[in-house]
RNA sequence: UCCAGCGUAGCUCAGUGGUAGAGCGGUCGGCUGUUAACCGAUUGGUCGUAGGUUCGAAUCCUACCGCUGGAGCCA
């Protein structure tokens, strides 16, 4: 039994094969004289395997029917190509055709906008813009984790369903096994989730930077990387409800450990990238944004520029820039901001020490009593795409930080027991795993970096 | 959720009150070691949905749905 080679292998063949069997779904067909040209794809790579059909094959009628995504396997000899354009082609003795496509395969040959191909989610893999996104997804996600666990990091899956549900990050989903139309009630009339599955509310994650927390206390460097589902009704090309995110979390590390461990992540990421998927890269350069390959380079030549919130503010006031929305100590910095700031700046910056009162209950409050230890690293482009903190170690600071922020710290006893026994300084930081790949891709929509997107209103496939 | 724009053939679009169009794709034929092949013919429509105005609506009005861009929330 003669074993399949992938088209990628068979690209990069040194010498002629036979006999070879290669198998996937066509691209396109021609016709010549004697024979037919079919471009056989098989998403090992971009690029397609040139199949010569010649008209000597027993079902070579059918061979000539061959349309844009029919499911083909191929037996017959890799030899030099006659043509040019390819080093290789295979000359076909047999192709078993397994699977029709008919005229109404939505694929053709020709360009589609990402936006049709939106619709045909369960297709559009088949396509060289999608192949290529998500092979380069794949890679980022291999990348991720060599680079830590290249650095002694542990991985830790904290959980999916989770009881808390005020982690300062967003809106919720409930998680619930009760009957909608038939509930539980209390004396008061409310939804008893008392007597709901796990006997108390739950939602999925928004995050697993707590949990994290928990396993940096033991475990001194780890990193969190799953799904994280957040019920906001955001409609924009950043944001999606269920999205992928990586959270490292140090023990004994500062902010500015955490900065460096955040700059270097990034750099990293573009160098395997660079490295591993230079033809995916090739094409987003080439029909997705012009620019992407020298920003990549940008981003890794260039140091990162590190900035006080409070010299942001003053940089931006001083702009003589007209914006939008006004720049005054205190508020958030808008998108607008963010993208002088990145842009106009021409660097990644990272954004440090912001005011206490933006920011979430367990950013450790500075000795100056007014701001936290918060950072944002903002690229061209996408903006935030890592934010993180030191967080506060100090017991006594992160309950009066709770109370401050109306949470009662008797619902957090696990969390607050990480303080009471053996707390260390600690820090960590959230990488948007699809936001990175939009960085890395130039692709401007997040829902054409996740396989299947979900979004308000869209939970299609 | 808010603001703006757009929904016409399988795809990309033109058509701004008077008979529904083009290119590409598909199909058929021709030509050819072709490669987003080429040449000819042909196929193809509830003009997003529902109301309304009008002698007459793809075109004007209203609502809804979807998509795109921007904003907020954030990763």
């Amino acid at each position: 039994m003669l074993s399949p080679t992938s088209v990628k292998d068979a690209l990069q063949s040194a010498a002629p094969v036979a006999p070879i069997q290669v198998q996937g779904w066509v691209r396109t067909r021609r016709d010549s004289k004697d024979f037919s040209f079919i471009e056989l794809n098989d998403g090992s790579c971009l690029r397609n395997l040139q199949i010569i059909a010649e008209n000597w094959l027993p079902n070579y009628a059918d061979v000539q029917h061959l349309t844009t995504g029919a499911s083909i396997i191929v037996r017959g000899e890799l030899v030099a190509s006659q043509g040019k354009g390819q080093n290789w082609e295979v000359v076909a003795d047999k192709i078993d055709i397994v699977g029709g496509a008919d005229d109404t395969y939505p694929l053709q040959k020709k360009g589609h906008t990402p936006e049709f191909l939106r619709e045909i989610a369960h297709l559009r893999p088949r396509s060289n813009l999608f192949g290529c996104v998500f092979r380069v997804r794949s890679r980022l996600a291999f990348a991720i984790h060599q680079f830590f666990q290249e650095r002694g990091f542990i991985y830790v899956h904290t959980p999916i369903i989770t009881g808390s549900d005020c982690e300062g990050a967003g809106e919720l989903f409930r998680v619930t096994t009760i009957d909608a139309k038939n509930p539980p009630r209390t004396q008061s009339g409310e939804i008893d989730y008392a007597k709901d599955f796990f006997l108390r509310p739950t939602y999925l994650t928004v995050s697993g930077q707590l949990e994290a927390e928990a396993f940096a206390s033991a475990l001194s460097k780890v990193y969190t990387f799953g799904p994280t589902f957040r019920a906001e009704n955001s409609n924009t090309s950043r944001h999606s409800n269920e999205f992928w995110m990586i959270e490292p979390e140090m023990a004994f590390c500062d902010l500015n450990g955490n900065m460096d461990l955040a700059e270097e992540i990034v750099k990293y990421l573009i160098v395997d990238l660079r490295e591993n998927c230079a033809e995916e890269l090739g094409l987003f350069a080439k029909f997705v944004d012009k620019e992407l390959l020298a920003r990549l380079d940008f981003v890794f030549e260039r140091k990162f520029r590190r900035i006080p919130y409070t010299e942001a503010i003053e940089l931006l006031k001083k702009s003589g820039e007209k914006f939008e929305f006004p720049v005054e100590y205190g508020l958030n910095l808008q998108s607008e901001h963010e993208r002088w700031l990145t842009e106009k700046q021409k660097c990644p910056v990272t954004v440090f020490n912001y005011p206490k009162e933006i920011k979430p209950f367990y950013m450790r409050l500075n000795d100056d009593g007014k701001t936290v230890t918060a950072m944002d690293l903002l690229v061209p482009g996408i903006g935030e795409i890592v934010g993180g903190s030191q967080r506060e170690e100090r017991l006594e600071v992160l309950e009066a930080n709770m109370r401050r922020h109306k949470m009662d710290p008797a619902d957090y006893k696990w969390y607050l027991d990480l303080r009471r026994y053996g707390t260390v300084p600690h820090s960590g930081f959230g990488l948007g795993f699809e936001r990175m790949l939009m960085f890395v891709t130039g692709v401007s929509n997040i829902r054409d970096v996740i396989p299947f997107a979900r979004t308000p209103g869209s939970a299609e496939f």
